[in-house]
DNA sequence: ACGTCAGTTTTACACGTGTAAAAGGGAGGA
DNA sequence: TCCTCCCTTTTACACGTGTAAAACTGACGT
């Protein structure tokens, strides 16, 4: 019933009567042996079970066909859709991919940036942790191998190829449209964890300066728990609520989560936020976060271009891997636009 | 500046004068070398830049020290938070974790477990896709290292080891609240791609009947993309409000997200769920997805023990790793308890 | 001075495959 | 029949480390 297992290529050569460095460009390409032959293996395969040795093949080969990735949470979608669209885009240009999480820790961060020097990956994709990323450990791992930056760039690295959405940009069409259709916004910040929290900070500020408008970011004091957002959201804009303030304004928020906590201090305080009501509460945020369609009201959000950021960023990583010169001083960085997802919440 | 980087044991031992066995059994574990050598030691890697090479370190192992896991989807905060505990209570063992996920494809889960056993990991946790997992290849996983089966358990292989939920104590549970405040509940399934939401619907079934109700079972009809629960959720109730049925029903959701769906549809149709109204709109879910607080009105649901989850799996694995026998005719089964999450939509 | 012993080095081989160069084999054309 | 050419096989070596057994080293006690 079961078929006979078959351990190595050698035994497997001695099976099917086929040389053992031909089995090797089989397992490779079969391109690169006879039509006749192929036939023959294949046929062989079907008698016997084998899978070559994942670790061998890769130990003496110039390219291990590894892709490595480090997203920092799992317990967040925005970064999984984005690892999910890695890994696809990977898989078709042909590559292993090998994801690492840093669990918001940067000690397992710089572990998973070890582990993947020493398998000798062909590349990495890494989204970095943030403030608390081990710096020394990036710049490493660049030195080393085709790297690519994903999401969020730290100011301590400028020398770094780059691939994420423009937050100029997507920030600035969302505080557009509040400012077209209502009050100018107040900025309800994340805790300063990564580099885009400060970076989406500024762009409003920056915008709503050029709007001629006084920025106003709140949310930022308050030391949450890192990843968790929604309370976040809730806690700061709850505090406000309490005391009557900002519950009819119009409130931007850094990101979707943060804003899905928004929503719940709303509705908490009997507030309904909506571009409907004229000169009412109204909630936006960022990044178009799966379950913004679902939400009480649906939030309105800028959505950012995963599927066009994680092609862009596997796609110039393949290039460098294939040979593509970088250079340090002007990498290439790619910034996708925000589309402006309006709802009802803004 | 930057240290000089060396590439083999072999140049590291000469470079620091001990021997290369020596340095393998001090990468290893270094109780194994004496006190003063791994000074010794040390004090040279300050100096040089090296990693051992992670495929020839594994290759010639009688154990890999690695543990391959599983997981069917990735957009969805249910099965990254497992794998996040997961992940944690390997690295507390001990263990590398390598993670694959099966992308709703039966192909990509098939390679995934060919790659485990290509890498021949010490043993392999799997959250299985559901009806259309290739059953072969689990079987052939199973018969060939330390397996663990995680979250669903097909039917058709009930000779695997496997940690869960005990559904019908969970569904039970919140059934019996249910019924015990208002109406008993109509149960609105997901479509029926994996075990468990055939489980659910059966242990509602027979709680329903034990009770002496009806039992209602509404939404396995639609064929839904999967993974996209809420989408289905609030499809199928719309459907029914829209119509002006089950309005004033309780509705249990085969899961959270489902439920978040449902939210939506009573919200869409002006409806607030909730356990205050009597004989009004109840609505319920299972798992306590992370969002469950932060939806307006929160989701009342029974929550699934992620951690104890992931830290079974992980400890029965490498009980079976380190010998434990195991008895394909009787295999160990760990099933937990949900605990009822009271909040305000039921 | 001698034997003992633990820690270390040496030696030798193994892991399963990649790869390059040389040698072999068969089909096709002259 | 012979030559040519394309595949394939053979041969030989390489990849970087694990591991077991034997030989070695030095400190210690008698």
């Amino acid at each position: 019933m079961t078929k006979p297992r078959i351990n190595t290529m050698g035994e497997l050569s001695v099976a099917i009567g086929v040389s053992r460095p031909t089995l090797s460009r089989f397992f490779q390409d079969p391109n690169r042996v006879k039509a006749a032959t192929v036939k023959r293996i294949e046929a062989g395969l079907e008698r016997v079970e084998y899978v070559p040795n994942f670790f061998a093949t890769r130990l003496n080969r110039k390219s291990t066909g590894i892709i490595g990735v480090i997203i920092p949470y799992l317990n967040d979608l925005f970064f999984t859709k984005l690892l999910e669209q890695i890994e696809k885009a990977a898989m078709t240009a042909g590559y292993t991919v090998i994801s690492q999480c840093s669990h918001s820790d940067p000690a397992i961060e710089a572990r998973a940036a070890r582990t993947f020097m020493s398998m000798s990956v062909d590349g990495a994709l890494v989204a970095p942790l943030g403030n608390q990323s081990d710096t020394v450990v990036h710049e490493r791992l660049r030195t080393r191998l085709p790297f690519v930056l994903v999401d969020s760039r730290p100011k301590t690295m400028p020398n770094v190829e780059y691939v994420g959405t423009d937050h100029d940009q997507s920030t600035g069409l969302i505080i557009d449209y509040l400012c077209r259709v209502g009050a100018p916004p107040v900025f309800l910040a994340m805790p300063r964890v990564n580099f885009n929290a400060v970076q989406h900070e500024n762009a409003y500020c920056a915008r709503m300066q050029s709007l001629g408008f006084e920025p106003k970011v709140i949310g930022t004091e308050s030391v949450n728990d890192q990843g968790h957002y929604e309370a976040h959201g809730e806690a700061v804009l709850d505090g406000y609520f309490s005391r009557g303030v900002f519950t009819d304004r119009s409130i931007l928020c850094a990101n979707d989560r943060v804003g899905i906590g928004a929503l719940r201090a709303a509705a908490r305080h009997g507030l309904v936020p909506g571009r409907s009501r004229r000169g009412g509460l109204r909630i936006a945020g960022h990044d178009d976060y799966p379950l913004c369609p679902f939400t009480t009201p649906a939030l309105t959000t800028v959505a950012q271009d995963f599927e066009a950021i994680g092609n862009a960023a596997v796609s110039r990583l393949v290039e460098i891997i294939n040979g593509a010169v970088t250079d340090p001083t002007n990498p290439q960085v790619q910034l996708f636009d925000g589309v402006l997802k309006l709802r009802e919440s803004a």
